[in-house]
DNA sequence: TGTATCCTTTATGTATACATACCATGCAGC
DNA sequence: GCTGCATGGTATGTATACATAAAGGATACA
C-alpha cells in the first residue's frame, strides 16, 4: 500500500476517533511524525481530507479539524436524501437492468431474513449495517450516472450523512426494530417504483426515507445525548454525563 | 500569487479552452514545463482539478482530461437544479435576513433594467451573465449552510452546470429574450416564496427553473449542434460541419 | 508595569534529488 | 517473420533541503 493511501486512511481514522479534536490544527509535521511518512504524502492526504470536508483549510495556510454544528448535521442529511431521491428518479426514468433489480431485491430479502433472526436486532445489527450500505450502493449504481455518483459520494462522505452512521444511531433507540422495518418497507417501495419506471414516486419515497433519518436525529438530539464519531464514520448516542 | 494557485488557474483555463483535449493524459512534467512551476504545486493543482471533476485519475497513476457525454451534461443540470431547489427551501424554512432579500430583489431589478435596455439582448448579454451569476450566488448565501454550499459549489463547478454556461448557450437561441424573461419571472417567484417562508413552493419553483435550463440544452442538442468549452466554463452552440 | 520591537522558532510553500514501476522499443532466438 | 526477453526511458511516488512568512516570547524602553 502506498504511503499516501496509508496516511489518508490512518489520518481519517484518527479524526473520526476523536484523537485529534475538532478545531485542533493538524500540521504536516505532526502527522508526518505520527504516521511515519514524509511530508509529501501527508500533504496529499490533508488536501484530500479537506476536500472531503473533514478538515478545513486555514486562512494563513495549513489545516484544522472541522467541527460540525447540529445544523450542519441536519443539512447533510437533507443533501444526501435529496440527492438519493434524484438517484432513484433517474434510475427509474432511464430504466435499470433486470440483474441490478434482482440484486436490490436480494439485498432486501437478506435484510428480511436478518429481521426474522432469533438473535434479535442487537446481535445482527452489524450485518444489517453492511447490507443497508450495500442497498444504497446498489441504488447509486442503478442510476448509472458518474456525475450523480460523484455528488452523492461527496455528500455521503460526511461521517454523519452515511446510512451506517444513522443506523448506528437508530440501533440504540427503543423502537429500533420498528424503524428498521419501516426502512425495509421504504426500500421495497422504492425498488418497485424504479422497476415500474415511476420516477416521481421513486424520488418521493426516497426523500421520505431521508425524512426518517432526520427524525431519528431529532430524537437523538432532543434526548440530551451527544453525538460522537466512531470508527467507520458512524455516530453513536451516549447519555451525556451530568 | 502562489505557484499552486497560479498553476491551478492556468491549467483549468487550458482544459476549458480545449488546448488539452478530453482523454489526453496530463503529466506532471508537461504541465511543469508549460507553466514554469515545479512538480509540487503542479501535483497539487492536478489533484484539485481531479476533485473538481475536470480531470480523472488513471488506474496506473497520473491524470487525464475527463470527457463528458451528453448524459453527463444532462445529469449535471439535474444535480445542480435539485440542490438549488433544496437551497431555496432551506432558505425559506430558516428565514432570510431582510438585507439579503433586498440584495436579491435588487439583482432582479437590475436585470429588468438590462432587459429594457435599448441595446438589445446581444449587447447587454455579458452584463446579464454576471448579474445572473450573482443571483445564484446570493441565493446560495441566503441558505446560510456551509454543508449545502459545499455540495452545490461542487456541482456548479462542472463547467456546463453553471448558470453562465447555460446562459451562453441560450444566448444564440432565437427565443433568447423570451427565455431570459421567463427566467426573470421564476427568479422573482422564488424570492417571494422565500420571503413568505413557503419552503415547498420555493423548492418547486427552483426546480422548474432547472427544467428550463435542461429544455434549452435539449434544443441545442437536437439542433445538430456540438457543445464546446469556452473560457469561463461556458458552452457555446456551433453548427456542426457536415 | 505595560507596550513595542526584535529575534527566534516553527509552519507551510517550493524545488529537486532519488527510487521504483511501467511501457515501449529493439534485438536476438526460434 | 514472429515472439519473447532485456534494456532504457519516462512516468509517478517519496523524501528532503531550502526559503519565506507568521506567530510567540523575551527584552528593552517609556
Amino acid at each position: 500500500m502506498s504511503q499516501s493511501v496509508n496516511t489518508l486512511l490512518r489520518l481519517r481514522e484518527l479524526i473520526l476517533n476523536g484523537e485529534v479534536r475538532p478545531g485542533e490544527r493538524v500540521s504536516e509535521l505532526s502527522v508526518s511524525d505520527r504516521i511515519g511518512a514524509s511530508r509529501t504524502p501527508v500533504r496529499a492526504a490533508l488536501m484530500r481530507l479537506a476536500d472531503e470536508g473533514l478538515l478545513e483549510s486555514l486562512p494563513g495556510g495549513g489545516f484544522a479539524v472541522r467541527s460540525f454544528t447540529e445544523r450542519d448535521i441536519r443539512d447533510a442529511i437533507e443533501v444526501r436524501g435529496t440527492l438519493e431521491g434524484l438517484t432513484a428518479r433517474i434510475a427509474a426514468e432511464h430504466g435499470v437492468a433486470e440483474g441490478t433489480l434482482a440484486d436490490l431485491r436480494d439485498t432486501i430479502a437478506r435484510i428480511d431474513d436478518l429481521l426474522g433472526d432469533d438473535r434479535g436486532v442487537e446481535a445482527t445489527f452489524a450485518e444489517y449495517v453492511v447490507l443497508n450500505e450495500q442497498f444504497h450502493t446498489l441504488l447509486a449504481e442503478a442510476a448509472d450516472s458518474p456525475i450523480l455518483a460523484q455528488s452523492l459520494g461527496r455528500a455521503a462522505a460526511l461521517p454523519f450523512a452515511s446510512p451506517s452512521g444513522f443506523l448506528q444511531a437508530q440501533s440504540v433507540l427503543p423502537e429500533a426494530r420498528l424503524i428498521l422495518t419501516l426502512a425495509q418497507e421504504q426500500h421495497r417501495a422504492v425498488v418497485e417504483a424504479i422497476a415500474n419506471r415511476e420516477g416521481a414516486r421513486a424520488e418521493a419515497l426516497m426523500r421520505e426515507h431521508a425524512r426518517l433519518a432526520r427524525r431519528n436525529l431529532e430524537l437523538a438530539l432532543r434526548d440530551r445525548t451527544i453525538l460522537q464519531h466512531i470508527p467507520g464514520g458512524a455516530l453513536i448516542r451516549r447519555r451525556q454525563r451530568t
